[in-house]
RNA sequence: GGGCGAGUGGCGGAACGGUUUACGCGUUGGUCUCAAAAACCAAUGGGAGCAAUCCCGUGUGGGUUCGAAUCCCACCUCGCCCACCA
């Protein structure tokens, strides 16, 4: 050993300690540079050798880029709450944040050991109470906008775990974690609604510098896919032989399509066992059969079920469903290669074209229709053109798609749609060791108006606020909060439209509370409220099978036998005042419009007018199976609309005020969950029981838990000010240092946390808190460190290796350089402990340069240093740092070679050694007369003339077989080289005859082709 | 089954249209030593030859090119991610 590494390693730790040169300015002139690695989970383990892969990595980055004159933040900190740490707690009956606590002193001191440049004024602890009162602050953002909600859901359900799973978690059917059985459990769970920002989530990779494949797989997750939603009714049967059409009309089987040009091959169609519809839609002799069915298929695991070679089971229903585009009478059946989980949970079944479907009417004789030409057998999946689909037959698939949608959507029958496999995100934990969500349940707040609303219902002709669907709207809108006003019209058989405008104008004006308006009208009312949309500013305009558009001649022609002459002057009285659509769209912050799709008055030319003039800027909602209502027609109530008004009354959800966060985890005895698979917390009673923040009431904690993705999703920005207790960070120094530069982690956490994150800063970005939208400008990936073995490393396996042993062996440098040197960056590579002694037997040859420091250099060292300047440079910019190393070698060797370098040209290269070995880089620099650190030294810029070298080989070839090399100077003419080149006795030999061309690359070879 | 990536000495890997194997490990021989370790020097893809030199070599088979590890096509193997996504 030439070198005491111990001390050096002591000796430049403890300076660097003191004298916090790596700590980030605040407001600094220079240059930002905010560079990331994900901070790690203190587990009982230590470090893993993989760990100081990265960390290491971005360590020269930083390092390089303050001394490139930027000013540099390199954070580090601990993501501590998870089931790793409080399944140890439960096993040793030790609490969770002293094992914490203590394995974050064993990580931070191997982590020092290593002479990082982290600047650890800024760590911070998930786990802290002063860092998650902002990670629940947070929280409660994503409630107030309505993002967070509660939903009774199947959930992942861990057996062993005893808690709930994001779909991310679960690989395999397994438990990500633990590996454990997960099965399907309904359970109320805290979810957020992360699907909202799913097209965002895809359209801004465009704006980020992320490796391609790490966006690829941001993409595939998301999973957008285009295409139709299509309506099936039901046919006639049992069901509707009581006569209730009504009933009937609202049974429909929607489905989602990537393929609605393949609708004329729908031969069947298929629900998943779990779809709501099943249980209505079972022919009373099919039941017995299919609650067999449904109920062994909710006993097999993801996997059983998610098998795609296995084969296809399934029963039918009895029931059948009316092809929309052939009016073709088709079986609905039910199996479970269809998941509730993805689109509708039903589909239409094309087995010509899909090959599941085919292996399912294969084996249930279900028919088969090809409508895509093509060759080769069935099934196919591949586009083409349209065969036995009635007047559509020659499109092409693109342009099918696009004329059966238009098709779909004008006659009421579908829609374009578009599905992603993305989920909301479950946020409930039932756990201890994790944030607590800080909402309370107020059972007395329950019901409580929230905030005030106006809307004003208005009746078409010859109808009356009585009649129609008008008592239950008005009796839904008040339970759920709304202040609802109606009156009777003036004149309602015999209408007069301004007559009826003055009446409308007046009755709002005298009523209205001055809260957000929403106005309601149908038919003549419809017409009535689009006018009143021009005059007033709306919250909210919706328009139930409206008339008012300009029909034409021919509309009027087909009413002429039902209609009398004044009925006419009626109906063209109102035609008589066009709505202005631009001035609606101006004034009405939403605009709904519903058709019925048997309306005989709202026919294709009057919906096409709305749609033409409203555009993009309304949603049109077709109903299926109604007609016109103004004549009371029965209808009792109007799910469509209704659905458009969320409850103003409080769910008994409130969040805890600001000022009482953190929501601190009390003490419990035992963090196993619950028999019920409630969180421990539950059953601390002086915890869960509390006051209400609103009424003053009893009221309830929640007792779930977050995910531990909560606070890492944002951890980033509290290293920017992380002491900060008014603010999770100052939005100034936030301008300050957002975006993240430079971010890598493991490929692993493309999916989850990557998306969490990025999901979680646009959110804050969209309520003012962040300034910009993508929280990490650049992304990159390291690859696995593997055992000497090949396999993972792991305890089970016996083939961990510890970083200790080799500090404690070979010095922080040694490892360092070794953890750069093992091979390309971003893959994976198997650890060699044999390998790690060149990397000391360099770093002792470094040492000994020293004493070779000499006046003189020769021409040769000069060159070489150039060189390395170069390539050391360029290849940490872009990751290469396995050949910046073997650069260096060479370096090193040259100067061997030589018998020596110059002064400044040895602490030249300890600048460019410094990021990779700052230990022993520092040491000769000060033991050469070096004056505080080398980092504050400026990085090198090398010679392009002093790089270049003076002699070249050149290759020789004949025929592109290498026959001989020749070494010209630099700067030789081409004549001259091929003379040279040609002069070669054994190029000579193989010159049979004169060459028919010559290839002469500059400074490479000389090809004769003969 | 799909997507992505990768196959180069005994090993980790360089090279990514121009002299295959930089750099490191290992191995062999040598120097030093009583000896060993360490260090240093030299050699190190296979085959033929005293030698100059020649032939064969980047998973396999084709193709493009004056020239292919590198580009294209097909196949094989391995790794990672996804997996009945309609």
């Amino acid at each position: 050993m030439k070198y005491d590494h111990k001390l050096i390693d002591n000796k430049w730790q403890g300076r660097w300690e003191e004298s916090g040169i790596f700590h980030a300015e605040e407001n600094s002139k220079k240059e930002k540079f905010y560079c990331l690695v994900e901070f790690p989970y203190p587990s009982g383990a230590g470090l893993h050798i993989g760990h100081p892969r990265s960390y290491t990595a971005l360590d020269i980055i930083a390092r390089k880029a303050r001394m490139e004159g930027k000013n540099v933040l390199y954070p580090m900190g601990w993501d501590a709450f998870g089931l790793p740490t409080e399944n140890y707690a439960i096993k040793t009956g030790r609490k969770p944040e002293d094992v914490t606590a203590e394995n974050i002193i064993t990580f931070k001191r191997q982590l020092k050991s290593l002479g990082l440049s982290f600047d650890w004024s800024r760590e911070i602890n998930t786990t802290d109470p002063a860092y998650y009162k902002w990670t629940q602050w947070q929280f409660l953002q994503f409630f107030k906008a309505g993002l967070a909600y509660k939903d009774k859901m199947a959930i992942n359900w861990c057996m062993s775990c005893k808690t709930g799973l994001a779909n991310e978690e679960v690989v395999d059917g397994a438990c990500e974690r633990c590996g454990g059985e997960v099965e399907k459990r309904n359970k109320e769970q805290w979810m957020i609604a992360i699907t909202k920002y799913a097209d965002r989530l895809i359209e801004d990779l465009d704006t980020i510098d992320y490796l391609p494949k790490i966006k690829k797989q941001q993409k595939d997750w998301i999973g957008r896919s285009e295409g139709a939603e299509v309506i099936f009714k039901l046919v006639d049967s049992t069901l509707s032989k009581g006569g209730d059409r009504e009933v009937l009309a609202r049974d429909s089987i929607s489905v989602f399509t990537t393929r609605p040009d393949t609708l004329f091959g729908a031969t069947y169609m298929v629900l998943a066992p779990e779809h709501p519809l099943v249980s209505k839609i079972v022919e009373e002799d099919h039941k017995v059969e299919v609650d067999a069915y449904v109920k062994s298929s909710s006993k097999k695991t993801e996997i059983e079920r998610g098998d795609a070679q296995k084969e296809k089971t399934g029963v039918f229903t009895g029931s059948y469903a009316v092809n929309p585009v052939n009016g073709e009478k088709i079986p609905i059946w039910v199996a479970d290669y269809v998941l509730m989980g993805y689109g509708t949970g039903a589909i239409m079944a094309v087995p010509a074209h899909d090959e599941r479907d085919f292996a399912f009417a294969t084996k249930f004789d279900l028919p088969i229709v090809e409508v895509v030409a093509g060759e080769g057998s069935l099934p196919r999946t591949e586009e083409g053109t349209a065969i036995n689909s009635g007047e559509f037959d020659g499109l092409t698939t693109t342009e099918l798609k696009v004329k059966i949608t238009e098709w779909l959507a004008q006659e009421g029958k579908g829609k374009i749609a578009v599905n992603f496999k993305l989920r909301d995100w479950v946020f409930s934990r039932q756990r201890y060791w994790g944030e607590p969500i800080p909402l309370v349940h107020c059972k007395n707040c329950e019901g409580a108006q929230t905030e005030q609303k106006d809307v004003f219902l208005f009746h078409g002709w010859d109808g009356s606020t009585e009649g129609d669907f008008f008592p239950s709207l008005k009796a839904d809108l008040k339970k759920k909060g709304y202040n609802v006003f109606m009156f009777n019209a003036p004149n309602a058989e015999e209408p007069v439209f301004e007559e009826w405008l003055a009446f409308a104008r007046e009755k709002i004006d005298s009523n209205r509370t001055g809260a957000p308006l929403t106005i309601v009208g149908h038919s003549m009312g419809g017409h009535l409220s689009a006018k009143l949309a021009e005059l007033y500013e709306l919250e909210r305009l919706v328009l139930v099978a409206p008339v008012g558009a300009q029909p034409s001649e021919k509309y009027f022609d087909q009413y002429k036998d039902t209609l009398t002459e004044d009925e006419f002057k009626i109906y063209k009285d109102f035609q008589d005042h066009p709505i202005d659509f631009d001035a609606i769209k101006k004034n009405v912050g939403d605009v709904r419009v519903i058709f019925g799709m048997e309306d005989k008055w709202i026919t294709d030319e009057i919906r096409d007018q709305y749609r033409v003039g409203l555009g993009d800027s309304a949603q049109f909602v077709e109903i299926n199976g109604r007609g016109h209502l103004s004549t009371n027609a029965g209808v009792t109530h109007l799910e469509a609309i209704e659905s458009m008004f969320d409850s103003l009354k409080s769910n008994g959800w409130v969040a805890v005020p600001d000022s009482d966060l953190p929501v601190k985890l009390p003490d419990v005895e035992r963090y196993e969950p619950t028999d019920t698979g409630e969180s421990p917390l539950a059953v601390i009673k002086d915890w869960v029981n509390t006051i209400c923040p609103t009424c003053g009431g009893h009221a309830r904690r929640e007792t779930d838990t977050m995910p531990n993705w909560a606070g890492s999703s944002w951890y980033f920005l509290r290293y920017i000010d992380p002491h900060n207790d008014k603010a999770f960070a100052d939005p100034e120094k936030l301008k300050e240092w957002t975006p993240v530069d430079w971010y890598n982690g493991g490929m692993e956490h493309t999916t989850l946390h990557l998306l969490y994150s990025r999901f979680w800063n646009k959110f804050l970005y969209d309520r003012g808190h962040v300034p910009v939208s993508e929280p990490y400008a650049k992304r990159t990936s390291h690859g696995l460190i593997l055992a000497e073995d090949g396999e993972k490393m792991s305890k089970s396996r016996g083939n961990v290796v510890n970083p200790d042993e080799l500090v404690e062996k070979f010095g922080a440098d040694t490892l360092r350089i070794y953890e750069m040197f093992i091979g390309p960056f971003a893959e994976a590579v198997p650890w060699s402990t044999n390998g790690v002694i060149g990397m000391r037997r360099f770093l002792d040859k470094v040492m000994t340069i020293k004493d070779a420091v000499q006046e003189f250099e020769s021409e040769k060292v000069t060159r070489a240093l150039h060189q390395t300047i170069k390539k050391v440079t360029t290849d940490i910019e872009s990751m290469r740092f396995n050949t910046a190393v073997a650069q260096m070698m060479t370096f090193v060797n040259v100067v061997g070679d030589e018998g020596g370098i110059s002064k400044p040209g040895f602490e030249t290269f300890l600048t460019l050694l410094c990021p990779f070995a700052p230990h022993v880089a520092n040491e000769l620099y000060e033991q050469m007369g070096g004056v505080g650190f080398l980092e504050a030294c400026e990085w090198p810029i090398f010679n392009e003339d002093l790089a270049a070298e003076k002699e070249l080989n050149i290759a020789v070839q004949v025929n592109g077989k290498l026959r001989s090399t020749i070494v010209v100077k630099a700067g030789t003419g081409e004549d001259e080289v091929v003379a040279l080149a040609r002069a070669e006795e054994n190029v000579d030999k193989f010159m049979v005859t004169e060459p028919s061309k010559i290839i002469y690359v500059p400074g490479k070879l000389v090809n004769f082709v003969i």
